[in-house]
DNA sequence: AAGCATCTTTACGTTTACGTAAAAGGAAGG
DNA sequence: CCTTCCTTTTACGTAAACGTAAAGATGCTT
């Protein structure tokens, strides 16, 4: 596994366009280095490429997907920001938690119309 | 609960204005009845609309959240229809058992930085 | 040197899911 | 009768998430 990359490796590792990484860039989820004009993607990079695209997958905006993926790299010393974060967190996992619920509700709903079918 | 309903009892009830109302009509995911000029909204309309509203909160466009209203009053005769109709319920339940998969995983993260910052 | 591949920025175009304003039609109440 | 409220249709506006040229820079290769 290198531990850099390119936009077009990244793009195809991905299945997206280079447009779609550059976009990320432009609303700030992905700040890559530079070598000279290149951007060069380091794992690190990767990753939160990963992060975005599964975000994406469960419906969130990238703001949203922004959010959240700043909470990874939070300050981990004022008491308030903690306390802020915290509660940014549960909101998070109570939607996320809904969510769930209506996929499970779905998945249900699904299967009863499978079994009505082949009837 | 009364069995009929107005466009802007829905709107109340779900917390959406008559405007997104009226663009599921727009859309074809709701056909409401009419007296006369006017919308009148069945319970079955509102089973739909929860159901509509559901699929939006997992991330659905409204052209995919059609596709998976309309699984429930399609053909239960023609056998070709069927397989067809069998296909994509399974295609549907790849994906969102995909989301499942992603939302389990970002709760997780969620978990991880809660526990990081709390120390 | 010329061509090709890959990168860059700039900028207008497109789709989805509504928002918002305009203009008009009943129906109910004072 | 007039106002107010709720409804209707029509239609332009908008934010998000890219798509799609266009035009230029850089490096490799033949």
């Amino acid at each position: 596994m290198p531990e850099t990359f390119t936009i077009s490796e990244l793009a195809k590792e991905f299945d997206i366009t280079t447009r779609t990484i550059r976009h990320y860039e432009d609303q700030r989820l992905l700040i890559p280095q530079r070598d000279g004009q290149h951007r060069i993607y380091s794992n690190k990079d990767r990753v939160r490429l990963r992060l975005i695209l599964r975000g994406k997958r469960v419906g969130f905006s990238l703001g949203e997907i922004k959010e959240i993926i700043d909470m990874y790299d939070s300050p981990q010393g004022e008491a308030k920001q903690t306390q802020l974060l915290l509660t940014k967190i549960q909101q998070r996992r109570a939607q996320l938690q809904q969510q769930k619920k209506d996929i499970e509700d779905i998945l249900h709903e699904l299967e009863r119309i499978e079994k009505s079918v082949s009837d």
